[in-house]
DNA sequence: CGATTTTGACCTGCGC
DNA sequence: GCGCAGGTCAAAATCG
């Protein structure tokens, strides 16, 4: 395997910052999650739910309407608030927007990611500048290691790296892959999502007494990232984070919905793909509203119904941008459908 | 024997 | 500048 990028670590982890930890806990109510719904699969009125939608899957579809998104995304992302403003740094703002601030479109062949090749895949495979000892070969050749890549490399590669230097020089922050997070009722830490993941390290996590697990796609040239992580609040619920996307189909999926329906349907959209993680979640576990909790948002995310972007549009301490994809307040959620 | 996991070291960004 | 914490690497160990 050739050696990883300087993805490098990025600071400031979403659960991990103290900020975010804050926020986080001032929602961990029993209110903060969705009523248990007594349907079974996704066509499942559900009784229980608090939704409008009949499953998950409905759920996220309804959000995947191009139109409702662009309009959903119409919503200012303020970032004013500072609890929003941590949760907004961890993602480029332009995957979030949809008013031509973004600049290129997202869609999953294009500039996402193309860029993402670069960040999280072809960078992912650039050799760290510095190993352990016990490599001196590369020691030796360190200094001249980078021009010496620049020479070596594809010409992907190079402008890869090109990108990254002037970026660097420019004082530029690499952006971030976008992240979705699930927060899900689970005695197992991997739930089965329908991909292959091979895990490339594990971390204590501060004020948590839960290790941290650092999973990546096997998928050639796949460099969709996921971790994986118990709340200290609530030992019982695991906390999924995906970063990236896929640029394969996941199996599952495919099985699940024959490579049509729901699934395909964002596909055929051409952008927002990140919410295929989403989708690609939600077939491949089958959960439901009712099985999906909602997180607050320094953490997780789950489409907002209409109304409550309607009713809180101009409120960013309700709305965060978020994995390119809304998310608000659990309470505020409670409150809609009380 | 290849794939995956474990684990300590290393890198990087950020706050002080 | 320094220390901390998150994120990643990669050798070794383990698994199927």
């Amino acid at each position: 395997m050739s050696a990883g990028a300087g993805a490098g670590g990025h600071g400031g982890g979403l659960y991990g910052d103290p900020a975010a930890a804050d926020h986080f806990a001032a929602f961990d109510h029993d209110d903060f999650f969705f009523q248990r719904s007594p349907c079974a699969g996704e066509g499942g009125g559900g009784d229980g739910l608090m939704t409008p939608y009949s499953s998950i899957t409905d759920y996220l579809q309804g959000f995947l309407d191009p139109a409702g998104l662009a309009a959903h995304l119409d919503a200012p992302c303020r970032s004013g608030d500072d609890a929003v403003k941590q949760g907004m740094e961890a993602v480029p703002v332009r995957l979030v927007r949809h008013d031509g601030q973004a600049g290129a479109p997202v869609t999953p062949n294009s500039s996402v990611l193309s860029s993402s090749s670069c960040e999280a895949g072809g960078a992912d495979e650039e050799p760290r500048r510095r190993r352990k000892a016990g490599r001196p070969e590369e020691e030796e050749e360190e200094g001249e290691q980078e021009e010496i890549d620049a020479d070596e490399g594809s010409a992907a590669d190079r402008n890869c790296k090109q990108r990254g230097k002037e970026k660097k020089a420019r004082g530029e922050k690499k952006p971030r892959e976008p992240r979705v997070a699930f927060m899900t009722k689970s005695e197992v830490d991997q739930l089965e999502d329908g991909y292959r993941w091979r895990k490339y390290g594990q971390k204590a996590v501060k004020n948590s007494s839960y290790p941290r697990s650092y999973y990546r796609c096997t998928a050639a040239r796949c460099g969709v990232k996921k971790r994986v992580e118990r709340s200290h609040q609530d030992p019982s619920t695991v906390i999924t984070t995906y970063e990236g996307q896929h640029t394969h189909p996941s199996p599952a999926s495919l099985l699940i919905r024959g490579g049509g329906g729901a699934y395909a349907a964002p596909a055929r959209l051409g952008f927002r793909s990140d919410l295929r993680a989403m989708i690609d979640y939600a077939h491949a576990t089958r959960v439901t509203p009712g099985s999906l909790l909602l997180p607050p948002a320094a953490g997780g995310m789950l489409p907002p119904t209409p109304r409550l972007l309607q009713e809180h549009r101009h409120s960013s301490s309700h709305l965060a941008a978020y994995g390119g994809v809304l998310d608000f307040i659990p309470s505020e959620m409670g409150s809609e459908h009380a």
